[in-house]
DNA sequence: GGTGCGATTGCA
DNA sequence: GCAATCGCACCA
């Protein structure tokens, strides 16, 4: 049995990069039922890193949605994209300082269940904005530590989907399990 | 109160 | 290549 260290606080709140990086290799616990928890380790990652950051929901001020953002780390900031689909985060830093990690992917936690891609993760592990705002260390949703994705096994790249932000969108916040099934985005990319 | 669009996905 | 689909940000 793998270890079932869980994640603490003080984990989230340091920088969002090294965040962001050590965040590679753990595990995504879900309670989709009293019997059931689904957990898939996560293997693609991107940075929303302060208020300058122009990819960032946070980049124009505190709204009602990005309000978990500048909350101290280590709770979820879920919200709806497209109408159709949701994204989770991991809030990171101290707070009034907005900033999180998107999962983008995890290996699949259950067979025939793709996590792979922001908006099929949340659909794998049942994650919609009834969540925006809870704990990470809670009862419905939790990270632990798993395996460690050694730094040559780590690719860095541009964010995806985010060309409308200028420079900041060729900044190398994307963090991927080199050539990982599970990854995300186009083959380039992984 | 009206309008435009998105940190995506799946299908033509 | 583009439709789906709607909450939210922004402007009036």
């Amino acid at each position: 049995m793998a270890s079932r260290t869980r994640i603490l606080r003080r984990f989230y709140r340091r920088d969002t990069l090294e965040v962001a990086r050590d965040l590679l290799g753990c595990v995504l616990c879900r309670r989709v039922s009293p019997g059931l928890v689904l957990r898939g380790r996560i293997v693609e990652v991107e940075a929303y890193d302060g208020p300058d950051d122009r990819a960032s929901h946070a980049h124009r001020g505190k709204t009602g949605r990005n309000a978990p953002m500048f909350a101290a780390g280590g709770i979820a900031y879920v919200y709806r994209i497209y109408g159709v689909h949701h994204c989770l985060n991991v809030v990171t830093g101290p707070r009034d300082y907005p900033a999180a990690v998107l999962l983008r992917a995890t290996e699949p936690p259950l067979a025939g269940r793709s996590a792979s891609g922001p908006g099929l993760l949340c659909r794998a592990y049942d994650i919609d904005q009834g969540l925006d705002g809870c704990s990470l260390a809670g009862r419905e949703l939790w990270l632990e530590k798993g395996p460690a994705i050694a730094n040559r096994q780590l690719r860095r790249t541009p964010r995806i989907g985010v060309d409308y932000a200028g420079a900041w969108a060729r900044r190398a916040y994307r963090f991927v399990a080199r050539g990982h099934p599970a990854a995300s985005g186009p083959k380039r990319m992984r």
